[in-house]
DNA sequence: CATGAATGAGACTTCATTCAT
DNA sequence: TATGAATGAAGTCTCATTCAT
């Protein structure tokens, strides 16, 4: 049997423990998941979940790493972009809601489970969580700095609110009621940015 | 010695191990808090947390409760007063800070481990945590009506939207830094209602 | 108000008492009723059960005490009289069953709860419940002596039989099919005597 | 070393630890044994018990169910074979005592805390009690229907009765004095036999 | 006599992690 | 790499009994 076929076989395995992971935890939550249920829904012996993670722990954050940080690239890009400041905004919660939108399942356990659970995982990764807003603060920063934005609002504070309210909605999106169709996913994020950039006041 | 005082005693255990609860919630979160703890905070024995409740859980249930109750009632009265729809979001955004200002502890304990743990408490409350969205909801809706705000974006929206932004906020002075004065709970205030109303982008 | 009436209430309350614990550990079993469940059911408070009673224990061993005692009294009448040998055991037999008519809960308690409960009450009242099969065993002695029985089957072991037989047949009431009529009762009694008197074979 | 080798090792700690219930149970009885004893008296860890056995119960069950089966088919095969009514009432007494003597521990769990324990363990099990009940019951009937048994004993009845002596006489060896010698068990037997076929009245 | 709050030991069960094969 | 048996600490909840009033 050739290596080429072998090593595959053994990196699936770890893929198939990850992807288990996912399914398990956006349908039971972490705490309520025991190893062996995700063992047993990749298929695989107990041990072998710790023969390739340290612990239960380490899974979660080996998908919440692997998620977060393509999110944190794109936001980079964003940034170094050249967009309207609104364009960028716009950008930053497109990614996240098509992240919902390709993989929900993975998306319900990093909000639910990591950036929202300030106890537990969003304590340990609050460094690379802070590092998401911080990108919506500079792009607001720099474009208060260009006169495109009020100065009035804080940065580093609607980086906070920014994420909050496209938390939330994605919170609801969960446990209540998920858009269906591409156009009601796209009107989601013209409404968020529409609500922080325009505001709820009539300009006239 | 009068009957008077026989009541209190028990009343006072009862209250005692709720206020012992919300500091050892607000410590060590709810996972990771034991019945013993509770008690031990409360300096009372052990099977005393089961004589006046019937799990952890409910101590936990009844302190949000309590809690929610007030806020929902709060709510209501704006919705019910004569103020400018700016002013009723920011009564609302007043009285949450406000009773974070007052206790913080308790505040820490309802945000992090009921409405923003989906899939714990959240879950369990998720009735009337709604009522309180519903309550910005109908307030918008109505500036809305009334031509105060922009019909362009969806009531409920701005309800979901507008709690994750102040409760995101909270979470920041919960774990990363806290105002200290009353000037910068006041401004934080002043800054969620000037972002949801007035939005980013200049007006001229 | 005269003394006359209020020894009654007291001692009214300690029959309550009594009294709801046989409905109790009828309905419930001895090991699953706690202390709280007598007092709920005898209307009393939770305390006034120790008040009366050394312990739950001590509740149940009244209970029993003040029956059999009766049953072992109506033993020695039995043994006394001058009836058949067979009449004599039909005698024991039928103020067993009419025991049972007149308070099923009672001789439930009674007999799954003691007398067949060999690790617990069972043990405890060992000597009191022997007295009941050694009252069989003499007069099945008595009548062997007399040459009325045969000699070939031991006495103290049909002693331990006719009660063996007897309770097995109240345990099928308790927990399945109950007479309803007396001649039923009536005749449950006449085919234990029958059984153990004249046996199983034909004489012809 | 021998693949071989290897399950058995596995089968042998749940088989010590269903051994060594039977020997706590013997001694304690079910409700004063905690897991924990059984564990050590089986020399493994705690947690073993569970990784092979739902709860404690589980283990009785599984206790009870494994003998209990073994009766039922040895009553099946008696009531298939050809001797006398009289022969196989006595082969079913036989078989029951004759598992005493082999192992008196686990027939004093079986019948004690099983059989005879109408408010725990008997109810779960009723049905399969009952079938060794019908057992004799049927053999009863057959009989009755040949003409070897007279007819006014209601077959079912002495199914009780039978088994209710049966279980006695063994409560009695449990507690308080058992056979030694194997005469000593042959002579129980056979006085059971000849009580109920024989009646305890004089034939002349 | 009466109340019911207070105590705290005890037992079951769970489950992350380790380890021998 | 793969298996799953083995470990044992931890924590919730129960409930008989005591006690202050």
């Amino acid at each position: 049997m050739p290596e080429a076929t072998e090593r595959p076989a053994a990196i699936d395995k770890r893929r198939a423990i990850l992807d288990a992971a996912v399914r398990v935890f956006a349908r039971q939550g972490y705490h309520a998941t025991r190893v062996a249920d995700i063992a047993d829904e990749a298929g695989v012996a107990y041990g072998l979940v710790y023969h390739y993670f340290r612990s239960k722990e380490a899974v979660m954050t080996e998908l919440f790493t692997e998620r977060w940080s393509l999110l944190l690239a794109a936001g980079e890009q964003v940034k170094a972009g050249d967009g309207t400041p609104r364009e960028k905004l716009s950008a930053i919660a497109g990614f996240i809601i098509d992240s919902y939108r390709h993989d929900p399942e993975l998306m319900k356990v990093i909000i639910i489970e990591v950036t929202r659970a300030a106890n537990s995982f969003g304590r340990t990764h609050l460094p690379e969580i802070r590092q998401a807003y911080d990108q919506v603060a500079q792009i607001v920063a720099e474009a208060q700095a260009d006169g495109a934005f009020r100065k009035e609002i804080d940065a580093d504070f609607v980086g906070m609110a920014y994420y909050g309210a496209v938390e939330q909605v994605l919170s609801g999106w969960v446990f209540e009621l998920k858009p269906t169709s591409p156009e009601e996913f796209e009107a989601a994020r013209e409404m968020i940015v529409e609500l922080i950039c325009g505001g709820l006041e009539r300009r006239d």
